[in-house]
DNA sequence: ATGACATATTCCCTGTTGGACATATGATGG
DNA sequence: CCATCATATGTCCAACAGGGAATATGTCAT
């Protein structure tokens, strides 16, 4: 109900992969939208819906020329994102405890991830 | 189809709001759902299960203490994810082709007047 | 053992999503 | 004006997400 239409928010934008795809390509600069299909071989109007979404977040512009549109990025919209990031950077940067580290590595030998929680030590 | 799950990769973790909240909150440090819940008013359902969830993608490790569960950041995760912004950030703090960033300006018809990003082509 | 507390899990429901396909729009050239 | 290219849009569908409420699990205190 909360959960907004993710055609607005720049987190949604780029939670699907063949969106980030395509802001991938782009990044080679502007391009029609026959190129990425090309590049990605993702179907035509799928390619169209997603350029859509990116284009309503503000992550790509859109300039018509003759009857091609070329994208191209706005990576400014990426900002919000940038900056939520950077919160964990310096966690990430900074080693962690050893011992955290260590137990991250124990854990991740679970492998399925069934239940990550497991019972008192 | 090859749609995957959401609940296994990070950019989709991050996706919901409550998720992120939920992390920012334990930027705080090591605490239990229920200061989380108390923090940011979501059910306790609906805590458990978005720590489920971040869990899963391991972006949180949990530590059982008498009948509390101890949540903590386990930022690591977040590397897919800087990594890919970081393709972008140069060009976010790098100035664009001139033109294009002329244009965008002109499309977005500010007149703030902010004369830090010149062309200077 | 019993009850209180902290958290996890299950079921149901509704809205949204992304994909496939078909079709509409719009520009170009003859 | 018509055929064609380039792109957008609409419809239908299966899958899934997240919320609410109820309930299960597990732990401590007495």
């Amino acid at each position: 109900m909360v959960r907004s239409p993710a055609t607005v928010d720049v987190f949604n934008a780029i939670a699907d992969a063949h969106r980030r795809e395509i802001l991938d390509v782009l990044v080679g600069g502007e391009m029609p939208v026959g190129a990425i299909v090309d590049e990605l071989a993702i179907s035509q109007p799928q390619v169209s819906k997603h350029l859509r979404v990116l284009s309503q977040v503000g992550l790509v512009h859109c300039r018509a020329l003759g009857r091609h549109r070329l994208y191209r990025l706005n990576p400014t919209c990426l900002r919000p994102l940038q900056e939520w990031v950077a919160k964990y950077e310096h966690m990430l940067n900074a080693r962690l405890d050893r011992l955290d580290d260590y137990l991250t590595e124990l854990q991740r030998q679970e492998g399925t991830g069934s239940n990550e929680q497991q019972g008192a030590p």
